[in-house]
RNA sequence: CGCGGGGUGGAGCAGCCAGGUAGCUCGUCGGGCUCAUAACCCGAAGGUCGUCCGUUCGAAUCGGGCCCCCGCAACCA
C-alpha cells in the first residue's frame, strides 16, 4: 500500500489579512501532517491562495496597486504568519501561478469534451453594482426585489452562459457518500449534504463576464472562470495534474487521491458536492475525507470586521507564543464545533494547563533530577508500574484519536496522563525518597519512570506544540528535534535512554500574570 | 412547514449515534505536601440534563410537540 498522505487546506481568498480562522485550519492541517511524519508517513501538506475575481480587482484599485502586487503583498502576509506558527507546509500554490491556470483550461476542455460543459443560459435577479445574481429564495422579501447585500434594486436579466453538469453527478455522489462513511466529516454535517443533493442539483455556472483579474475561460475569450471553480482544482493542479493529463508523468498519481480536505464548515458543500463532481467528471478518484470544522466567535461575538474584533493572530503569537495558539485553538472546544475565542478562557487554559501541570511537571521533575542524581537519568531496570500502564494506555487512545482527527479526544487524553504523573510524584514522594540512602534504588526507579513518561507526552504533544517539544526533549536530554524524531521513532515508554545528561532547565510556559491580561491583550487585540 | 447545529451544577464543555449509578476543567470552601513556575495532591458543596408528552422495567441518551440561541442558503476558516 502507499505510504503517503495527502493534507489540504482551502486556499485563502486574499480580499483580507489572515485571521484566526484561516490559522484556525492551517493549524489543523499541520498538526495532523506533523503526527503522520512521525509515524513516518510520506506526508505533502498543501496551503495557499484563491487570487482572483471581481473582489480582488475592487480591493486593488483601493488600495491604489495592481492587483499582482496586491496579490503579492497579502500572500507575503500569509507566508510570514504560517512561519510564525511553524507551519510546515510542502507547497504553497497560488491560483495566479501559470501552472494552475494551464491547468484549469485543460480540464475545462476535458470536460467540454466529455460533454460536461454546455453553453445555457442563465437567469437570475441581478445587482449592477455588487455584480452578482441572486436567486428568488435568496432575497430577503420576495415581494421586493431588492439586494440583500447593498439594499439597490435588482433586475431580472438572462444571458448566455457556460454550465457544469453537476446535477448528473446526484446518484454518483449519493452512492459515494453511502459507501464512504467517513467522507463527509464529523458525521454530523453529513445530513445536511445529503438532503442538499436529495432536493435536486442544479447545473452549476462556471463563467462570469470577463474580468482582466481572472481566468480566461478557453472556450469563449467572452468569460472568465467562475473563481469557485478555478480555486478548487488546486487541489489537483498543485501536485501536477497537467503533466499526468498530458501523459508525461505519474507523479501525480503518487499523491492523489487526498486524505484529508480541511475546510470550514462555511464552504463544506463546494469541497464535498461540487468538487467531487468535477473529479467524477475527470475520471479521477474522489478524496478519501472531507473535514468542515466550526467557527470562532470572539468573546460571545460573531468576529466581523465592522464589529472591530477581528483577531490579528500575529498579536496573540507575540504575547503569548505560537504554541500556546496551536495549543488553545485545538483543546478549547471539539474539532468540528464551534468556539468562542474568550481571552479569560485562553489565559486560564494556559496558566493552567500549560504553566501548571505541563510546565511544571517539567520543571519540578527535572530539578530533582538535578539535585538527586546530578542531572543523570538513573539506570533502573525496567518495572510495570502505573505510569508505563497509563502511557501505554493514552498511546492507544491517542492514536487512534489523531486518526479520526479528534484533537480534543487526543489532547484530553495527554492531560490525563499529566495529570496521573503529577500524582505519581505526589503519592512516591521523592524529596522523602531523597533523605535515606537505602532508599535510592526506589528513587532512581521513581525518577525514571516519571522521566519516561515525559518523553512519551513530548512525542504526544510534538505536532501540536513543536516549538516546545523541541525544548521539551532537549531539557530531557534527548539528542533529537521534532523534525529528527521521524526517523528513529522512539515510540515505546521504556525507550528512554539511560545514564544520559539533561539539558538545561527553563521555564516552558511562564504564568501570564493578570496585569498583563487586563490592559493591553484585550484592547490590542480587539482593535484590529 | 427551505436545510442544519445547539440548549447539561456559578462559568466553559464531555456524555447522546450503539438507553442502565450525571463526568471533566475552571471557580468557591476546607485539608495535605514542600521537589516545583505562590506550582502539586486530596476532600466537600453545587445539576428535577430548555420545556411538555410518549416509548421502555429504566431516558441527558430513542420518538413527537413547543420555546430559545446560532449557522447555511451556491465567493466570509
Amino acid at each position: 500500500m502507499k505510504n503517503k498522505i495527502y493534507i489540504t487546506t482551502p486556499l485563502y481568498y486574499i480580499n483580507a489579512s489572515p485571521h484566526i480562522g484561516h490559522s484556525y485550519t492551517t493549524i489543523a492541517a499541520d498538526v495532523l501532517a506533523r503526527y503522520y511524519k512521525l509515524k513516518n508517513k510520506d506526508v505533502f501538506l498543501m496551503t495557499g491562495t484563491d487570487e482572483h475575481g471581481q473582489k480582488i480587482e475592487e480591493a486593488a484599485i483601493t488600495a491604489k496597486k495592481n492587483p499582482k502586487d496586491f496579490a503579492d503583498e497579502v500572500v507575503e502576509k500569509y507566508k510570514t504568519l504560517w512561519a510564525k506558527l511553524d507551519i510546515n507546509y510542502d507547497k504553497f500554490i497560488r491560483t495566479t501561478d501559470d501552472e494552475h491556470q494551464k491547468t484549469v483550461q485543460k480540464i475545462i476542455e476535458i470536460m467540454f469534451e466529455k460533454g460536461d460543459i454546455y453553453k445555457g443560459e442563465y437567469s437570475g435577479w441581478y445587482c449592477t453594482p455588487c455584480e452578482t445574481y441572486f436567486l428568488e429564495t435568496e432575497l430577503a422579501d420576495k415581494n421586493q426585489k431588492i439586494c440583500p447585500d447593498c439594499s439597490r434594486e435588482l433586475k431580472l436579466i438572462s444571458e448566455e452562459a457556460f454550465f457544469f453538469k453537476l446535477s448528473k453527478y446526484s446518484d454518483d455522489l449519493l452512492k459515494y457518500f453511502e459507501s464512504n462513511k467517513d467522507f463527509l466529516s464529523p458525521n454530523f454535517r453529513a445530513k445536511e449534504m445529503l438532503n442538499f443533493i436529495k432536493n435536486g442539483l442544479k447545473d452549476l455556472c462556471i463563467t462570469r463576464a470577463f474580468l482582466e483579474w481572472g481566468i480566461p475561460f478557453p472556450l469563449d475569450k467572452k468569460y472568465s472562470v467562475y473563481v469557485w471553480f478555478d480555486a478548487l482544482i488546486n487541489y489537483i493542479s498543485g501536485i501536477g495534474f497537467l503533466d499526468f493529463a498530458n501523459g508525461k508523468n505519474d507523479n501525480f498519481k503518487n499523491i492523489w487521491p487526498c486524505d484529508v480536505h480541511f475546510v470550514g464548515k462555511e464552504i463544506y458543500k463546494f469541497h464535498t458536492v461540487i468538487w467531487p463532481a468535477m473529479l467524477l467528471s475527470l475520471g479521477l478518484e474522489l478524496p478519501k475525507k472531507v473535514f468542515g470544522h466550526g467557527w470562532w466567535t470572539f468573546e460571545g461575538e460573531k468576529m466581523s470586521k465592522s464589529r472591530g474584533n477581528v483577531i490579528d493572530p500575529n498579536d496573540v503569537i507575540a504575547k503569548f507564543g505560537k504554541d500556546a495558539l496551536r495549543f488553545f485553538v485545538l483543546r478549547e472546544v471539539p474539532f468540528g464545533t464551534d468556539g468562542d475565542f474568550c481571552m479569560s478562557s485562553f489565559v486560564e487554559k494556559y496558566n493552567n494547563e500549560l504553566a501548571n501541570e505541563l510546565g511544571n511537571l517539567f520543571s519540578r521533575t527535572l530539578k530533582m533530577l538535578e539535585k538527586y542524581t546530578g542531572g543523570i537519568v538513573p539506570e533502573v531496570k525496567i518495572t510495570q508500574n502505573i505510569l508505563r500502564e497509563k502511557a501505554n494506555e493514552t498511546k492507544i487512545f491517542y492514536d487512534e484519536n489523531m486518526q479520526n482527527i479528534d484533537f480534543f479526544k487526543a489532547l484530553a487524553k495527554i492531560w490525563e496522563l499529566i495529570r496521573v504523573a503529577n500524582k505519581y510524584i505526589e503519592d512516591e514522594a521523592p524529596w522523602k525518597l531523597a533523605k535515606n540512602e537505602a532508599d535510592k534504588p526506589k528513587l532512581d526507579e521513581v525518577l525514571f519512570n516519571v522521566l519516561a513518561t515525559m518523553r512519551l507526552i513530548t512525542l504526544f504533544l510534538q505536532p501540536f506544540m513543536p516549538e516546545s517539544a523541541k525544548k521539551m526533549l532537549q531539557q530531557l536530554g534527548i539528542d533529537e528535534t521534532p523534525e529528527t524524531l521521524k526517523k528513529n521513532a522512539m515510540l515505546n515508554w521504556e525507550d528512554l535512554e539511560q545514564n544520559a545528561r539533561i539539558g538545561e532547565i527553563t521555564i516552558l510556559f511562564p504564568r501570564i500574570d493578570d496585569s498583563i491580561m487586563s490592559d493591553s491583550v484585550l484592547g490590542d487585540v480587539k482593535n484590529n
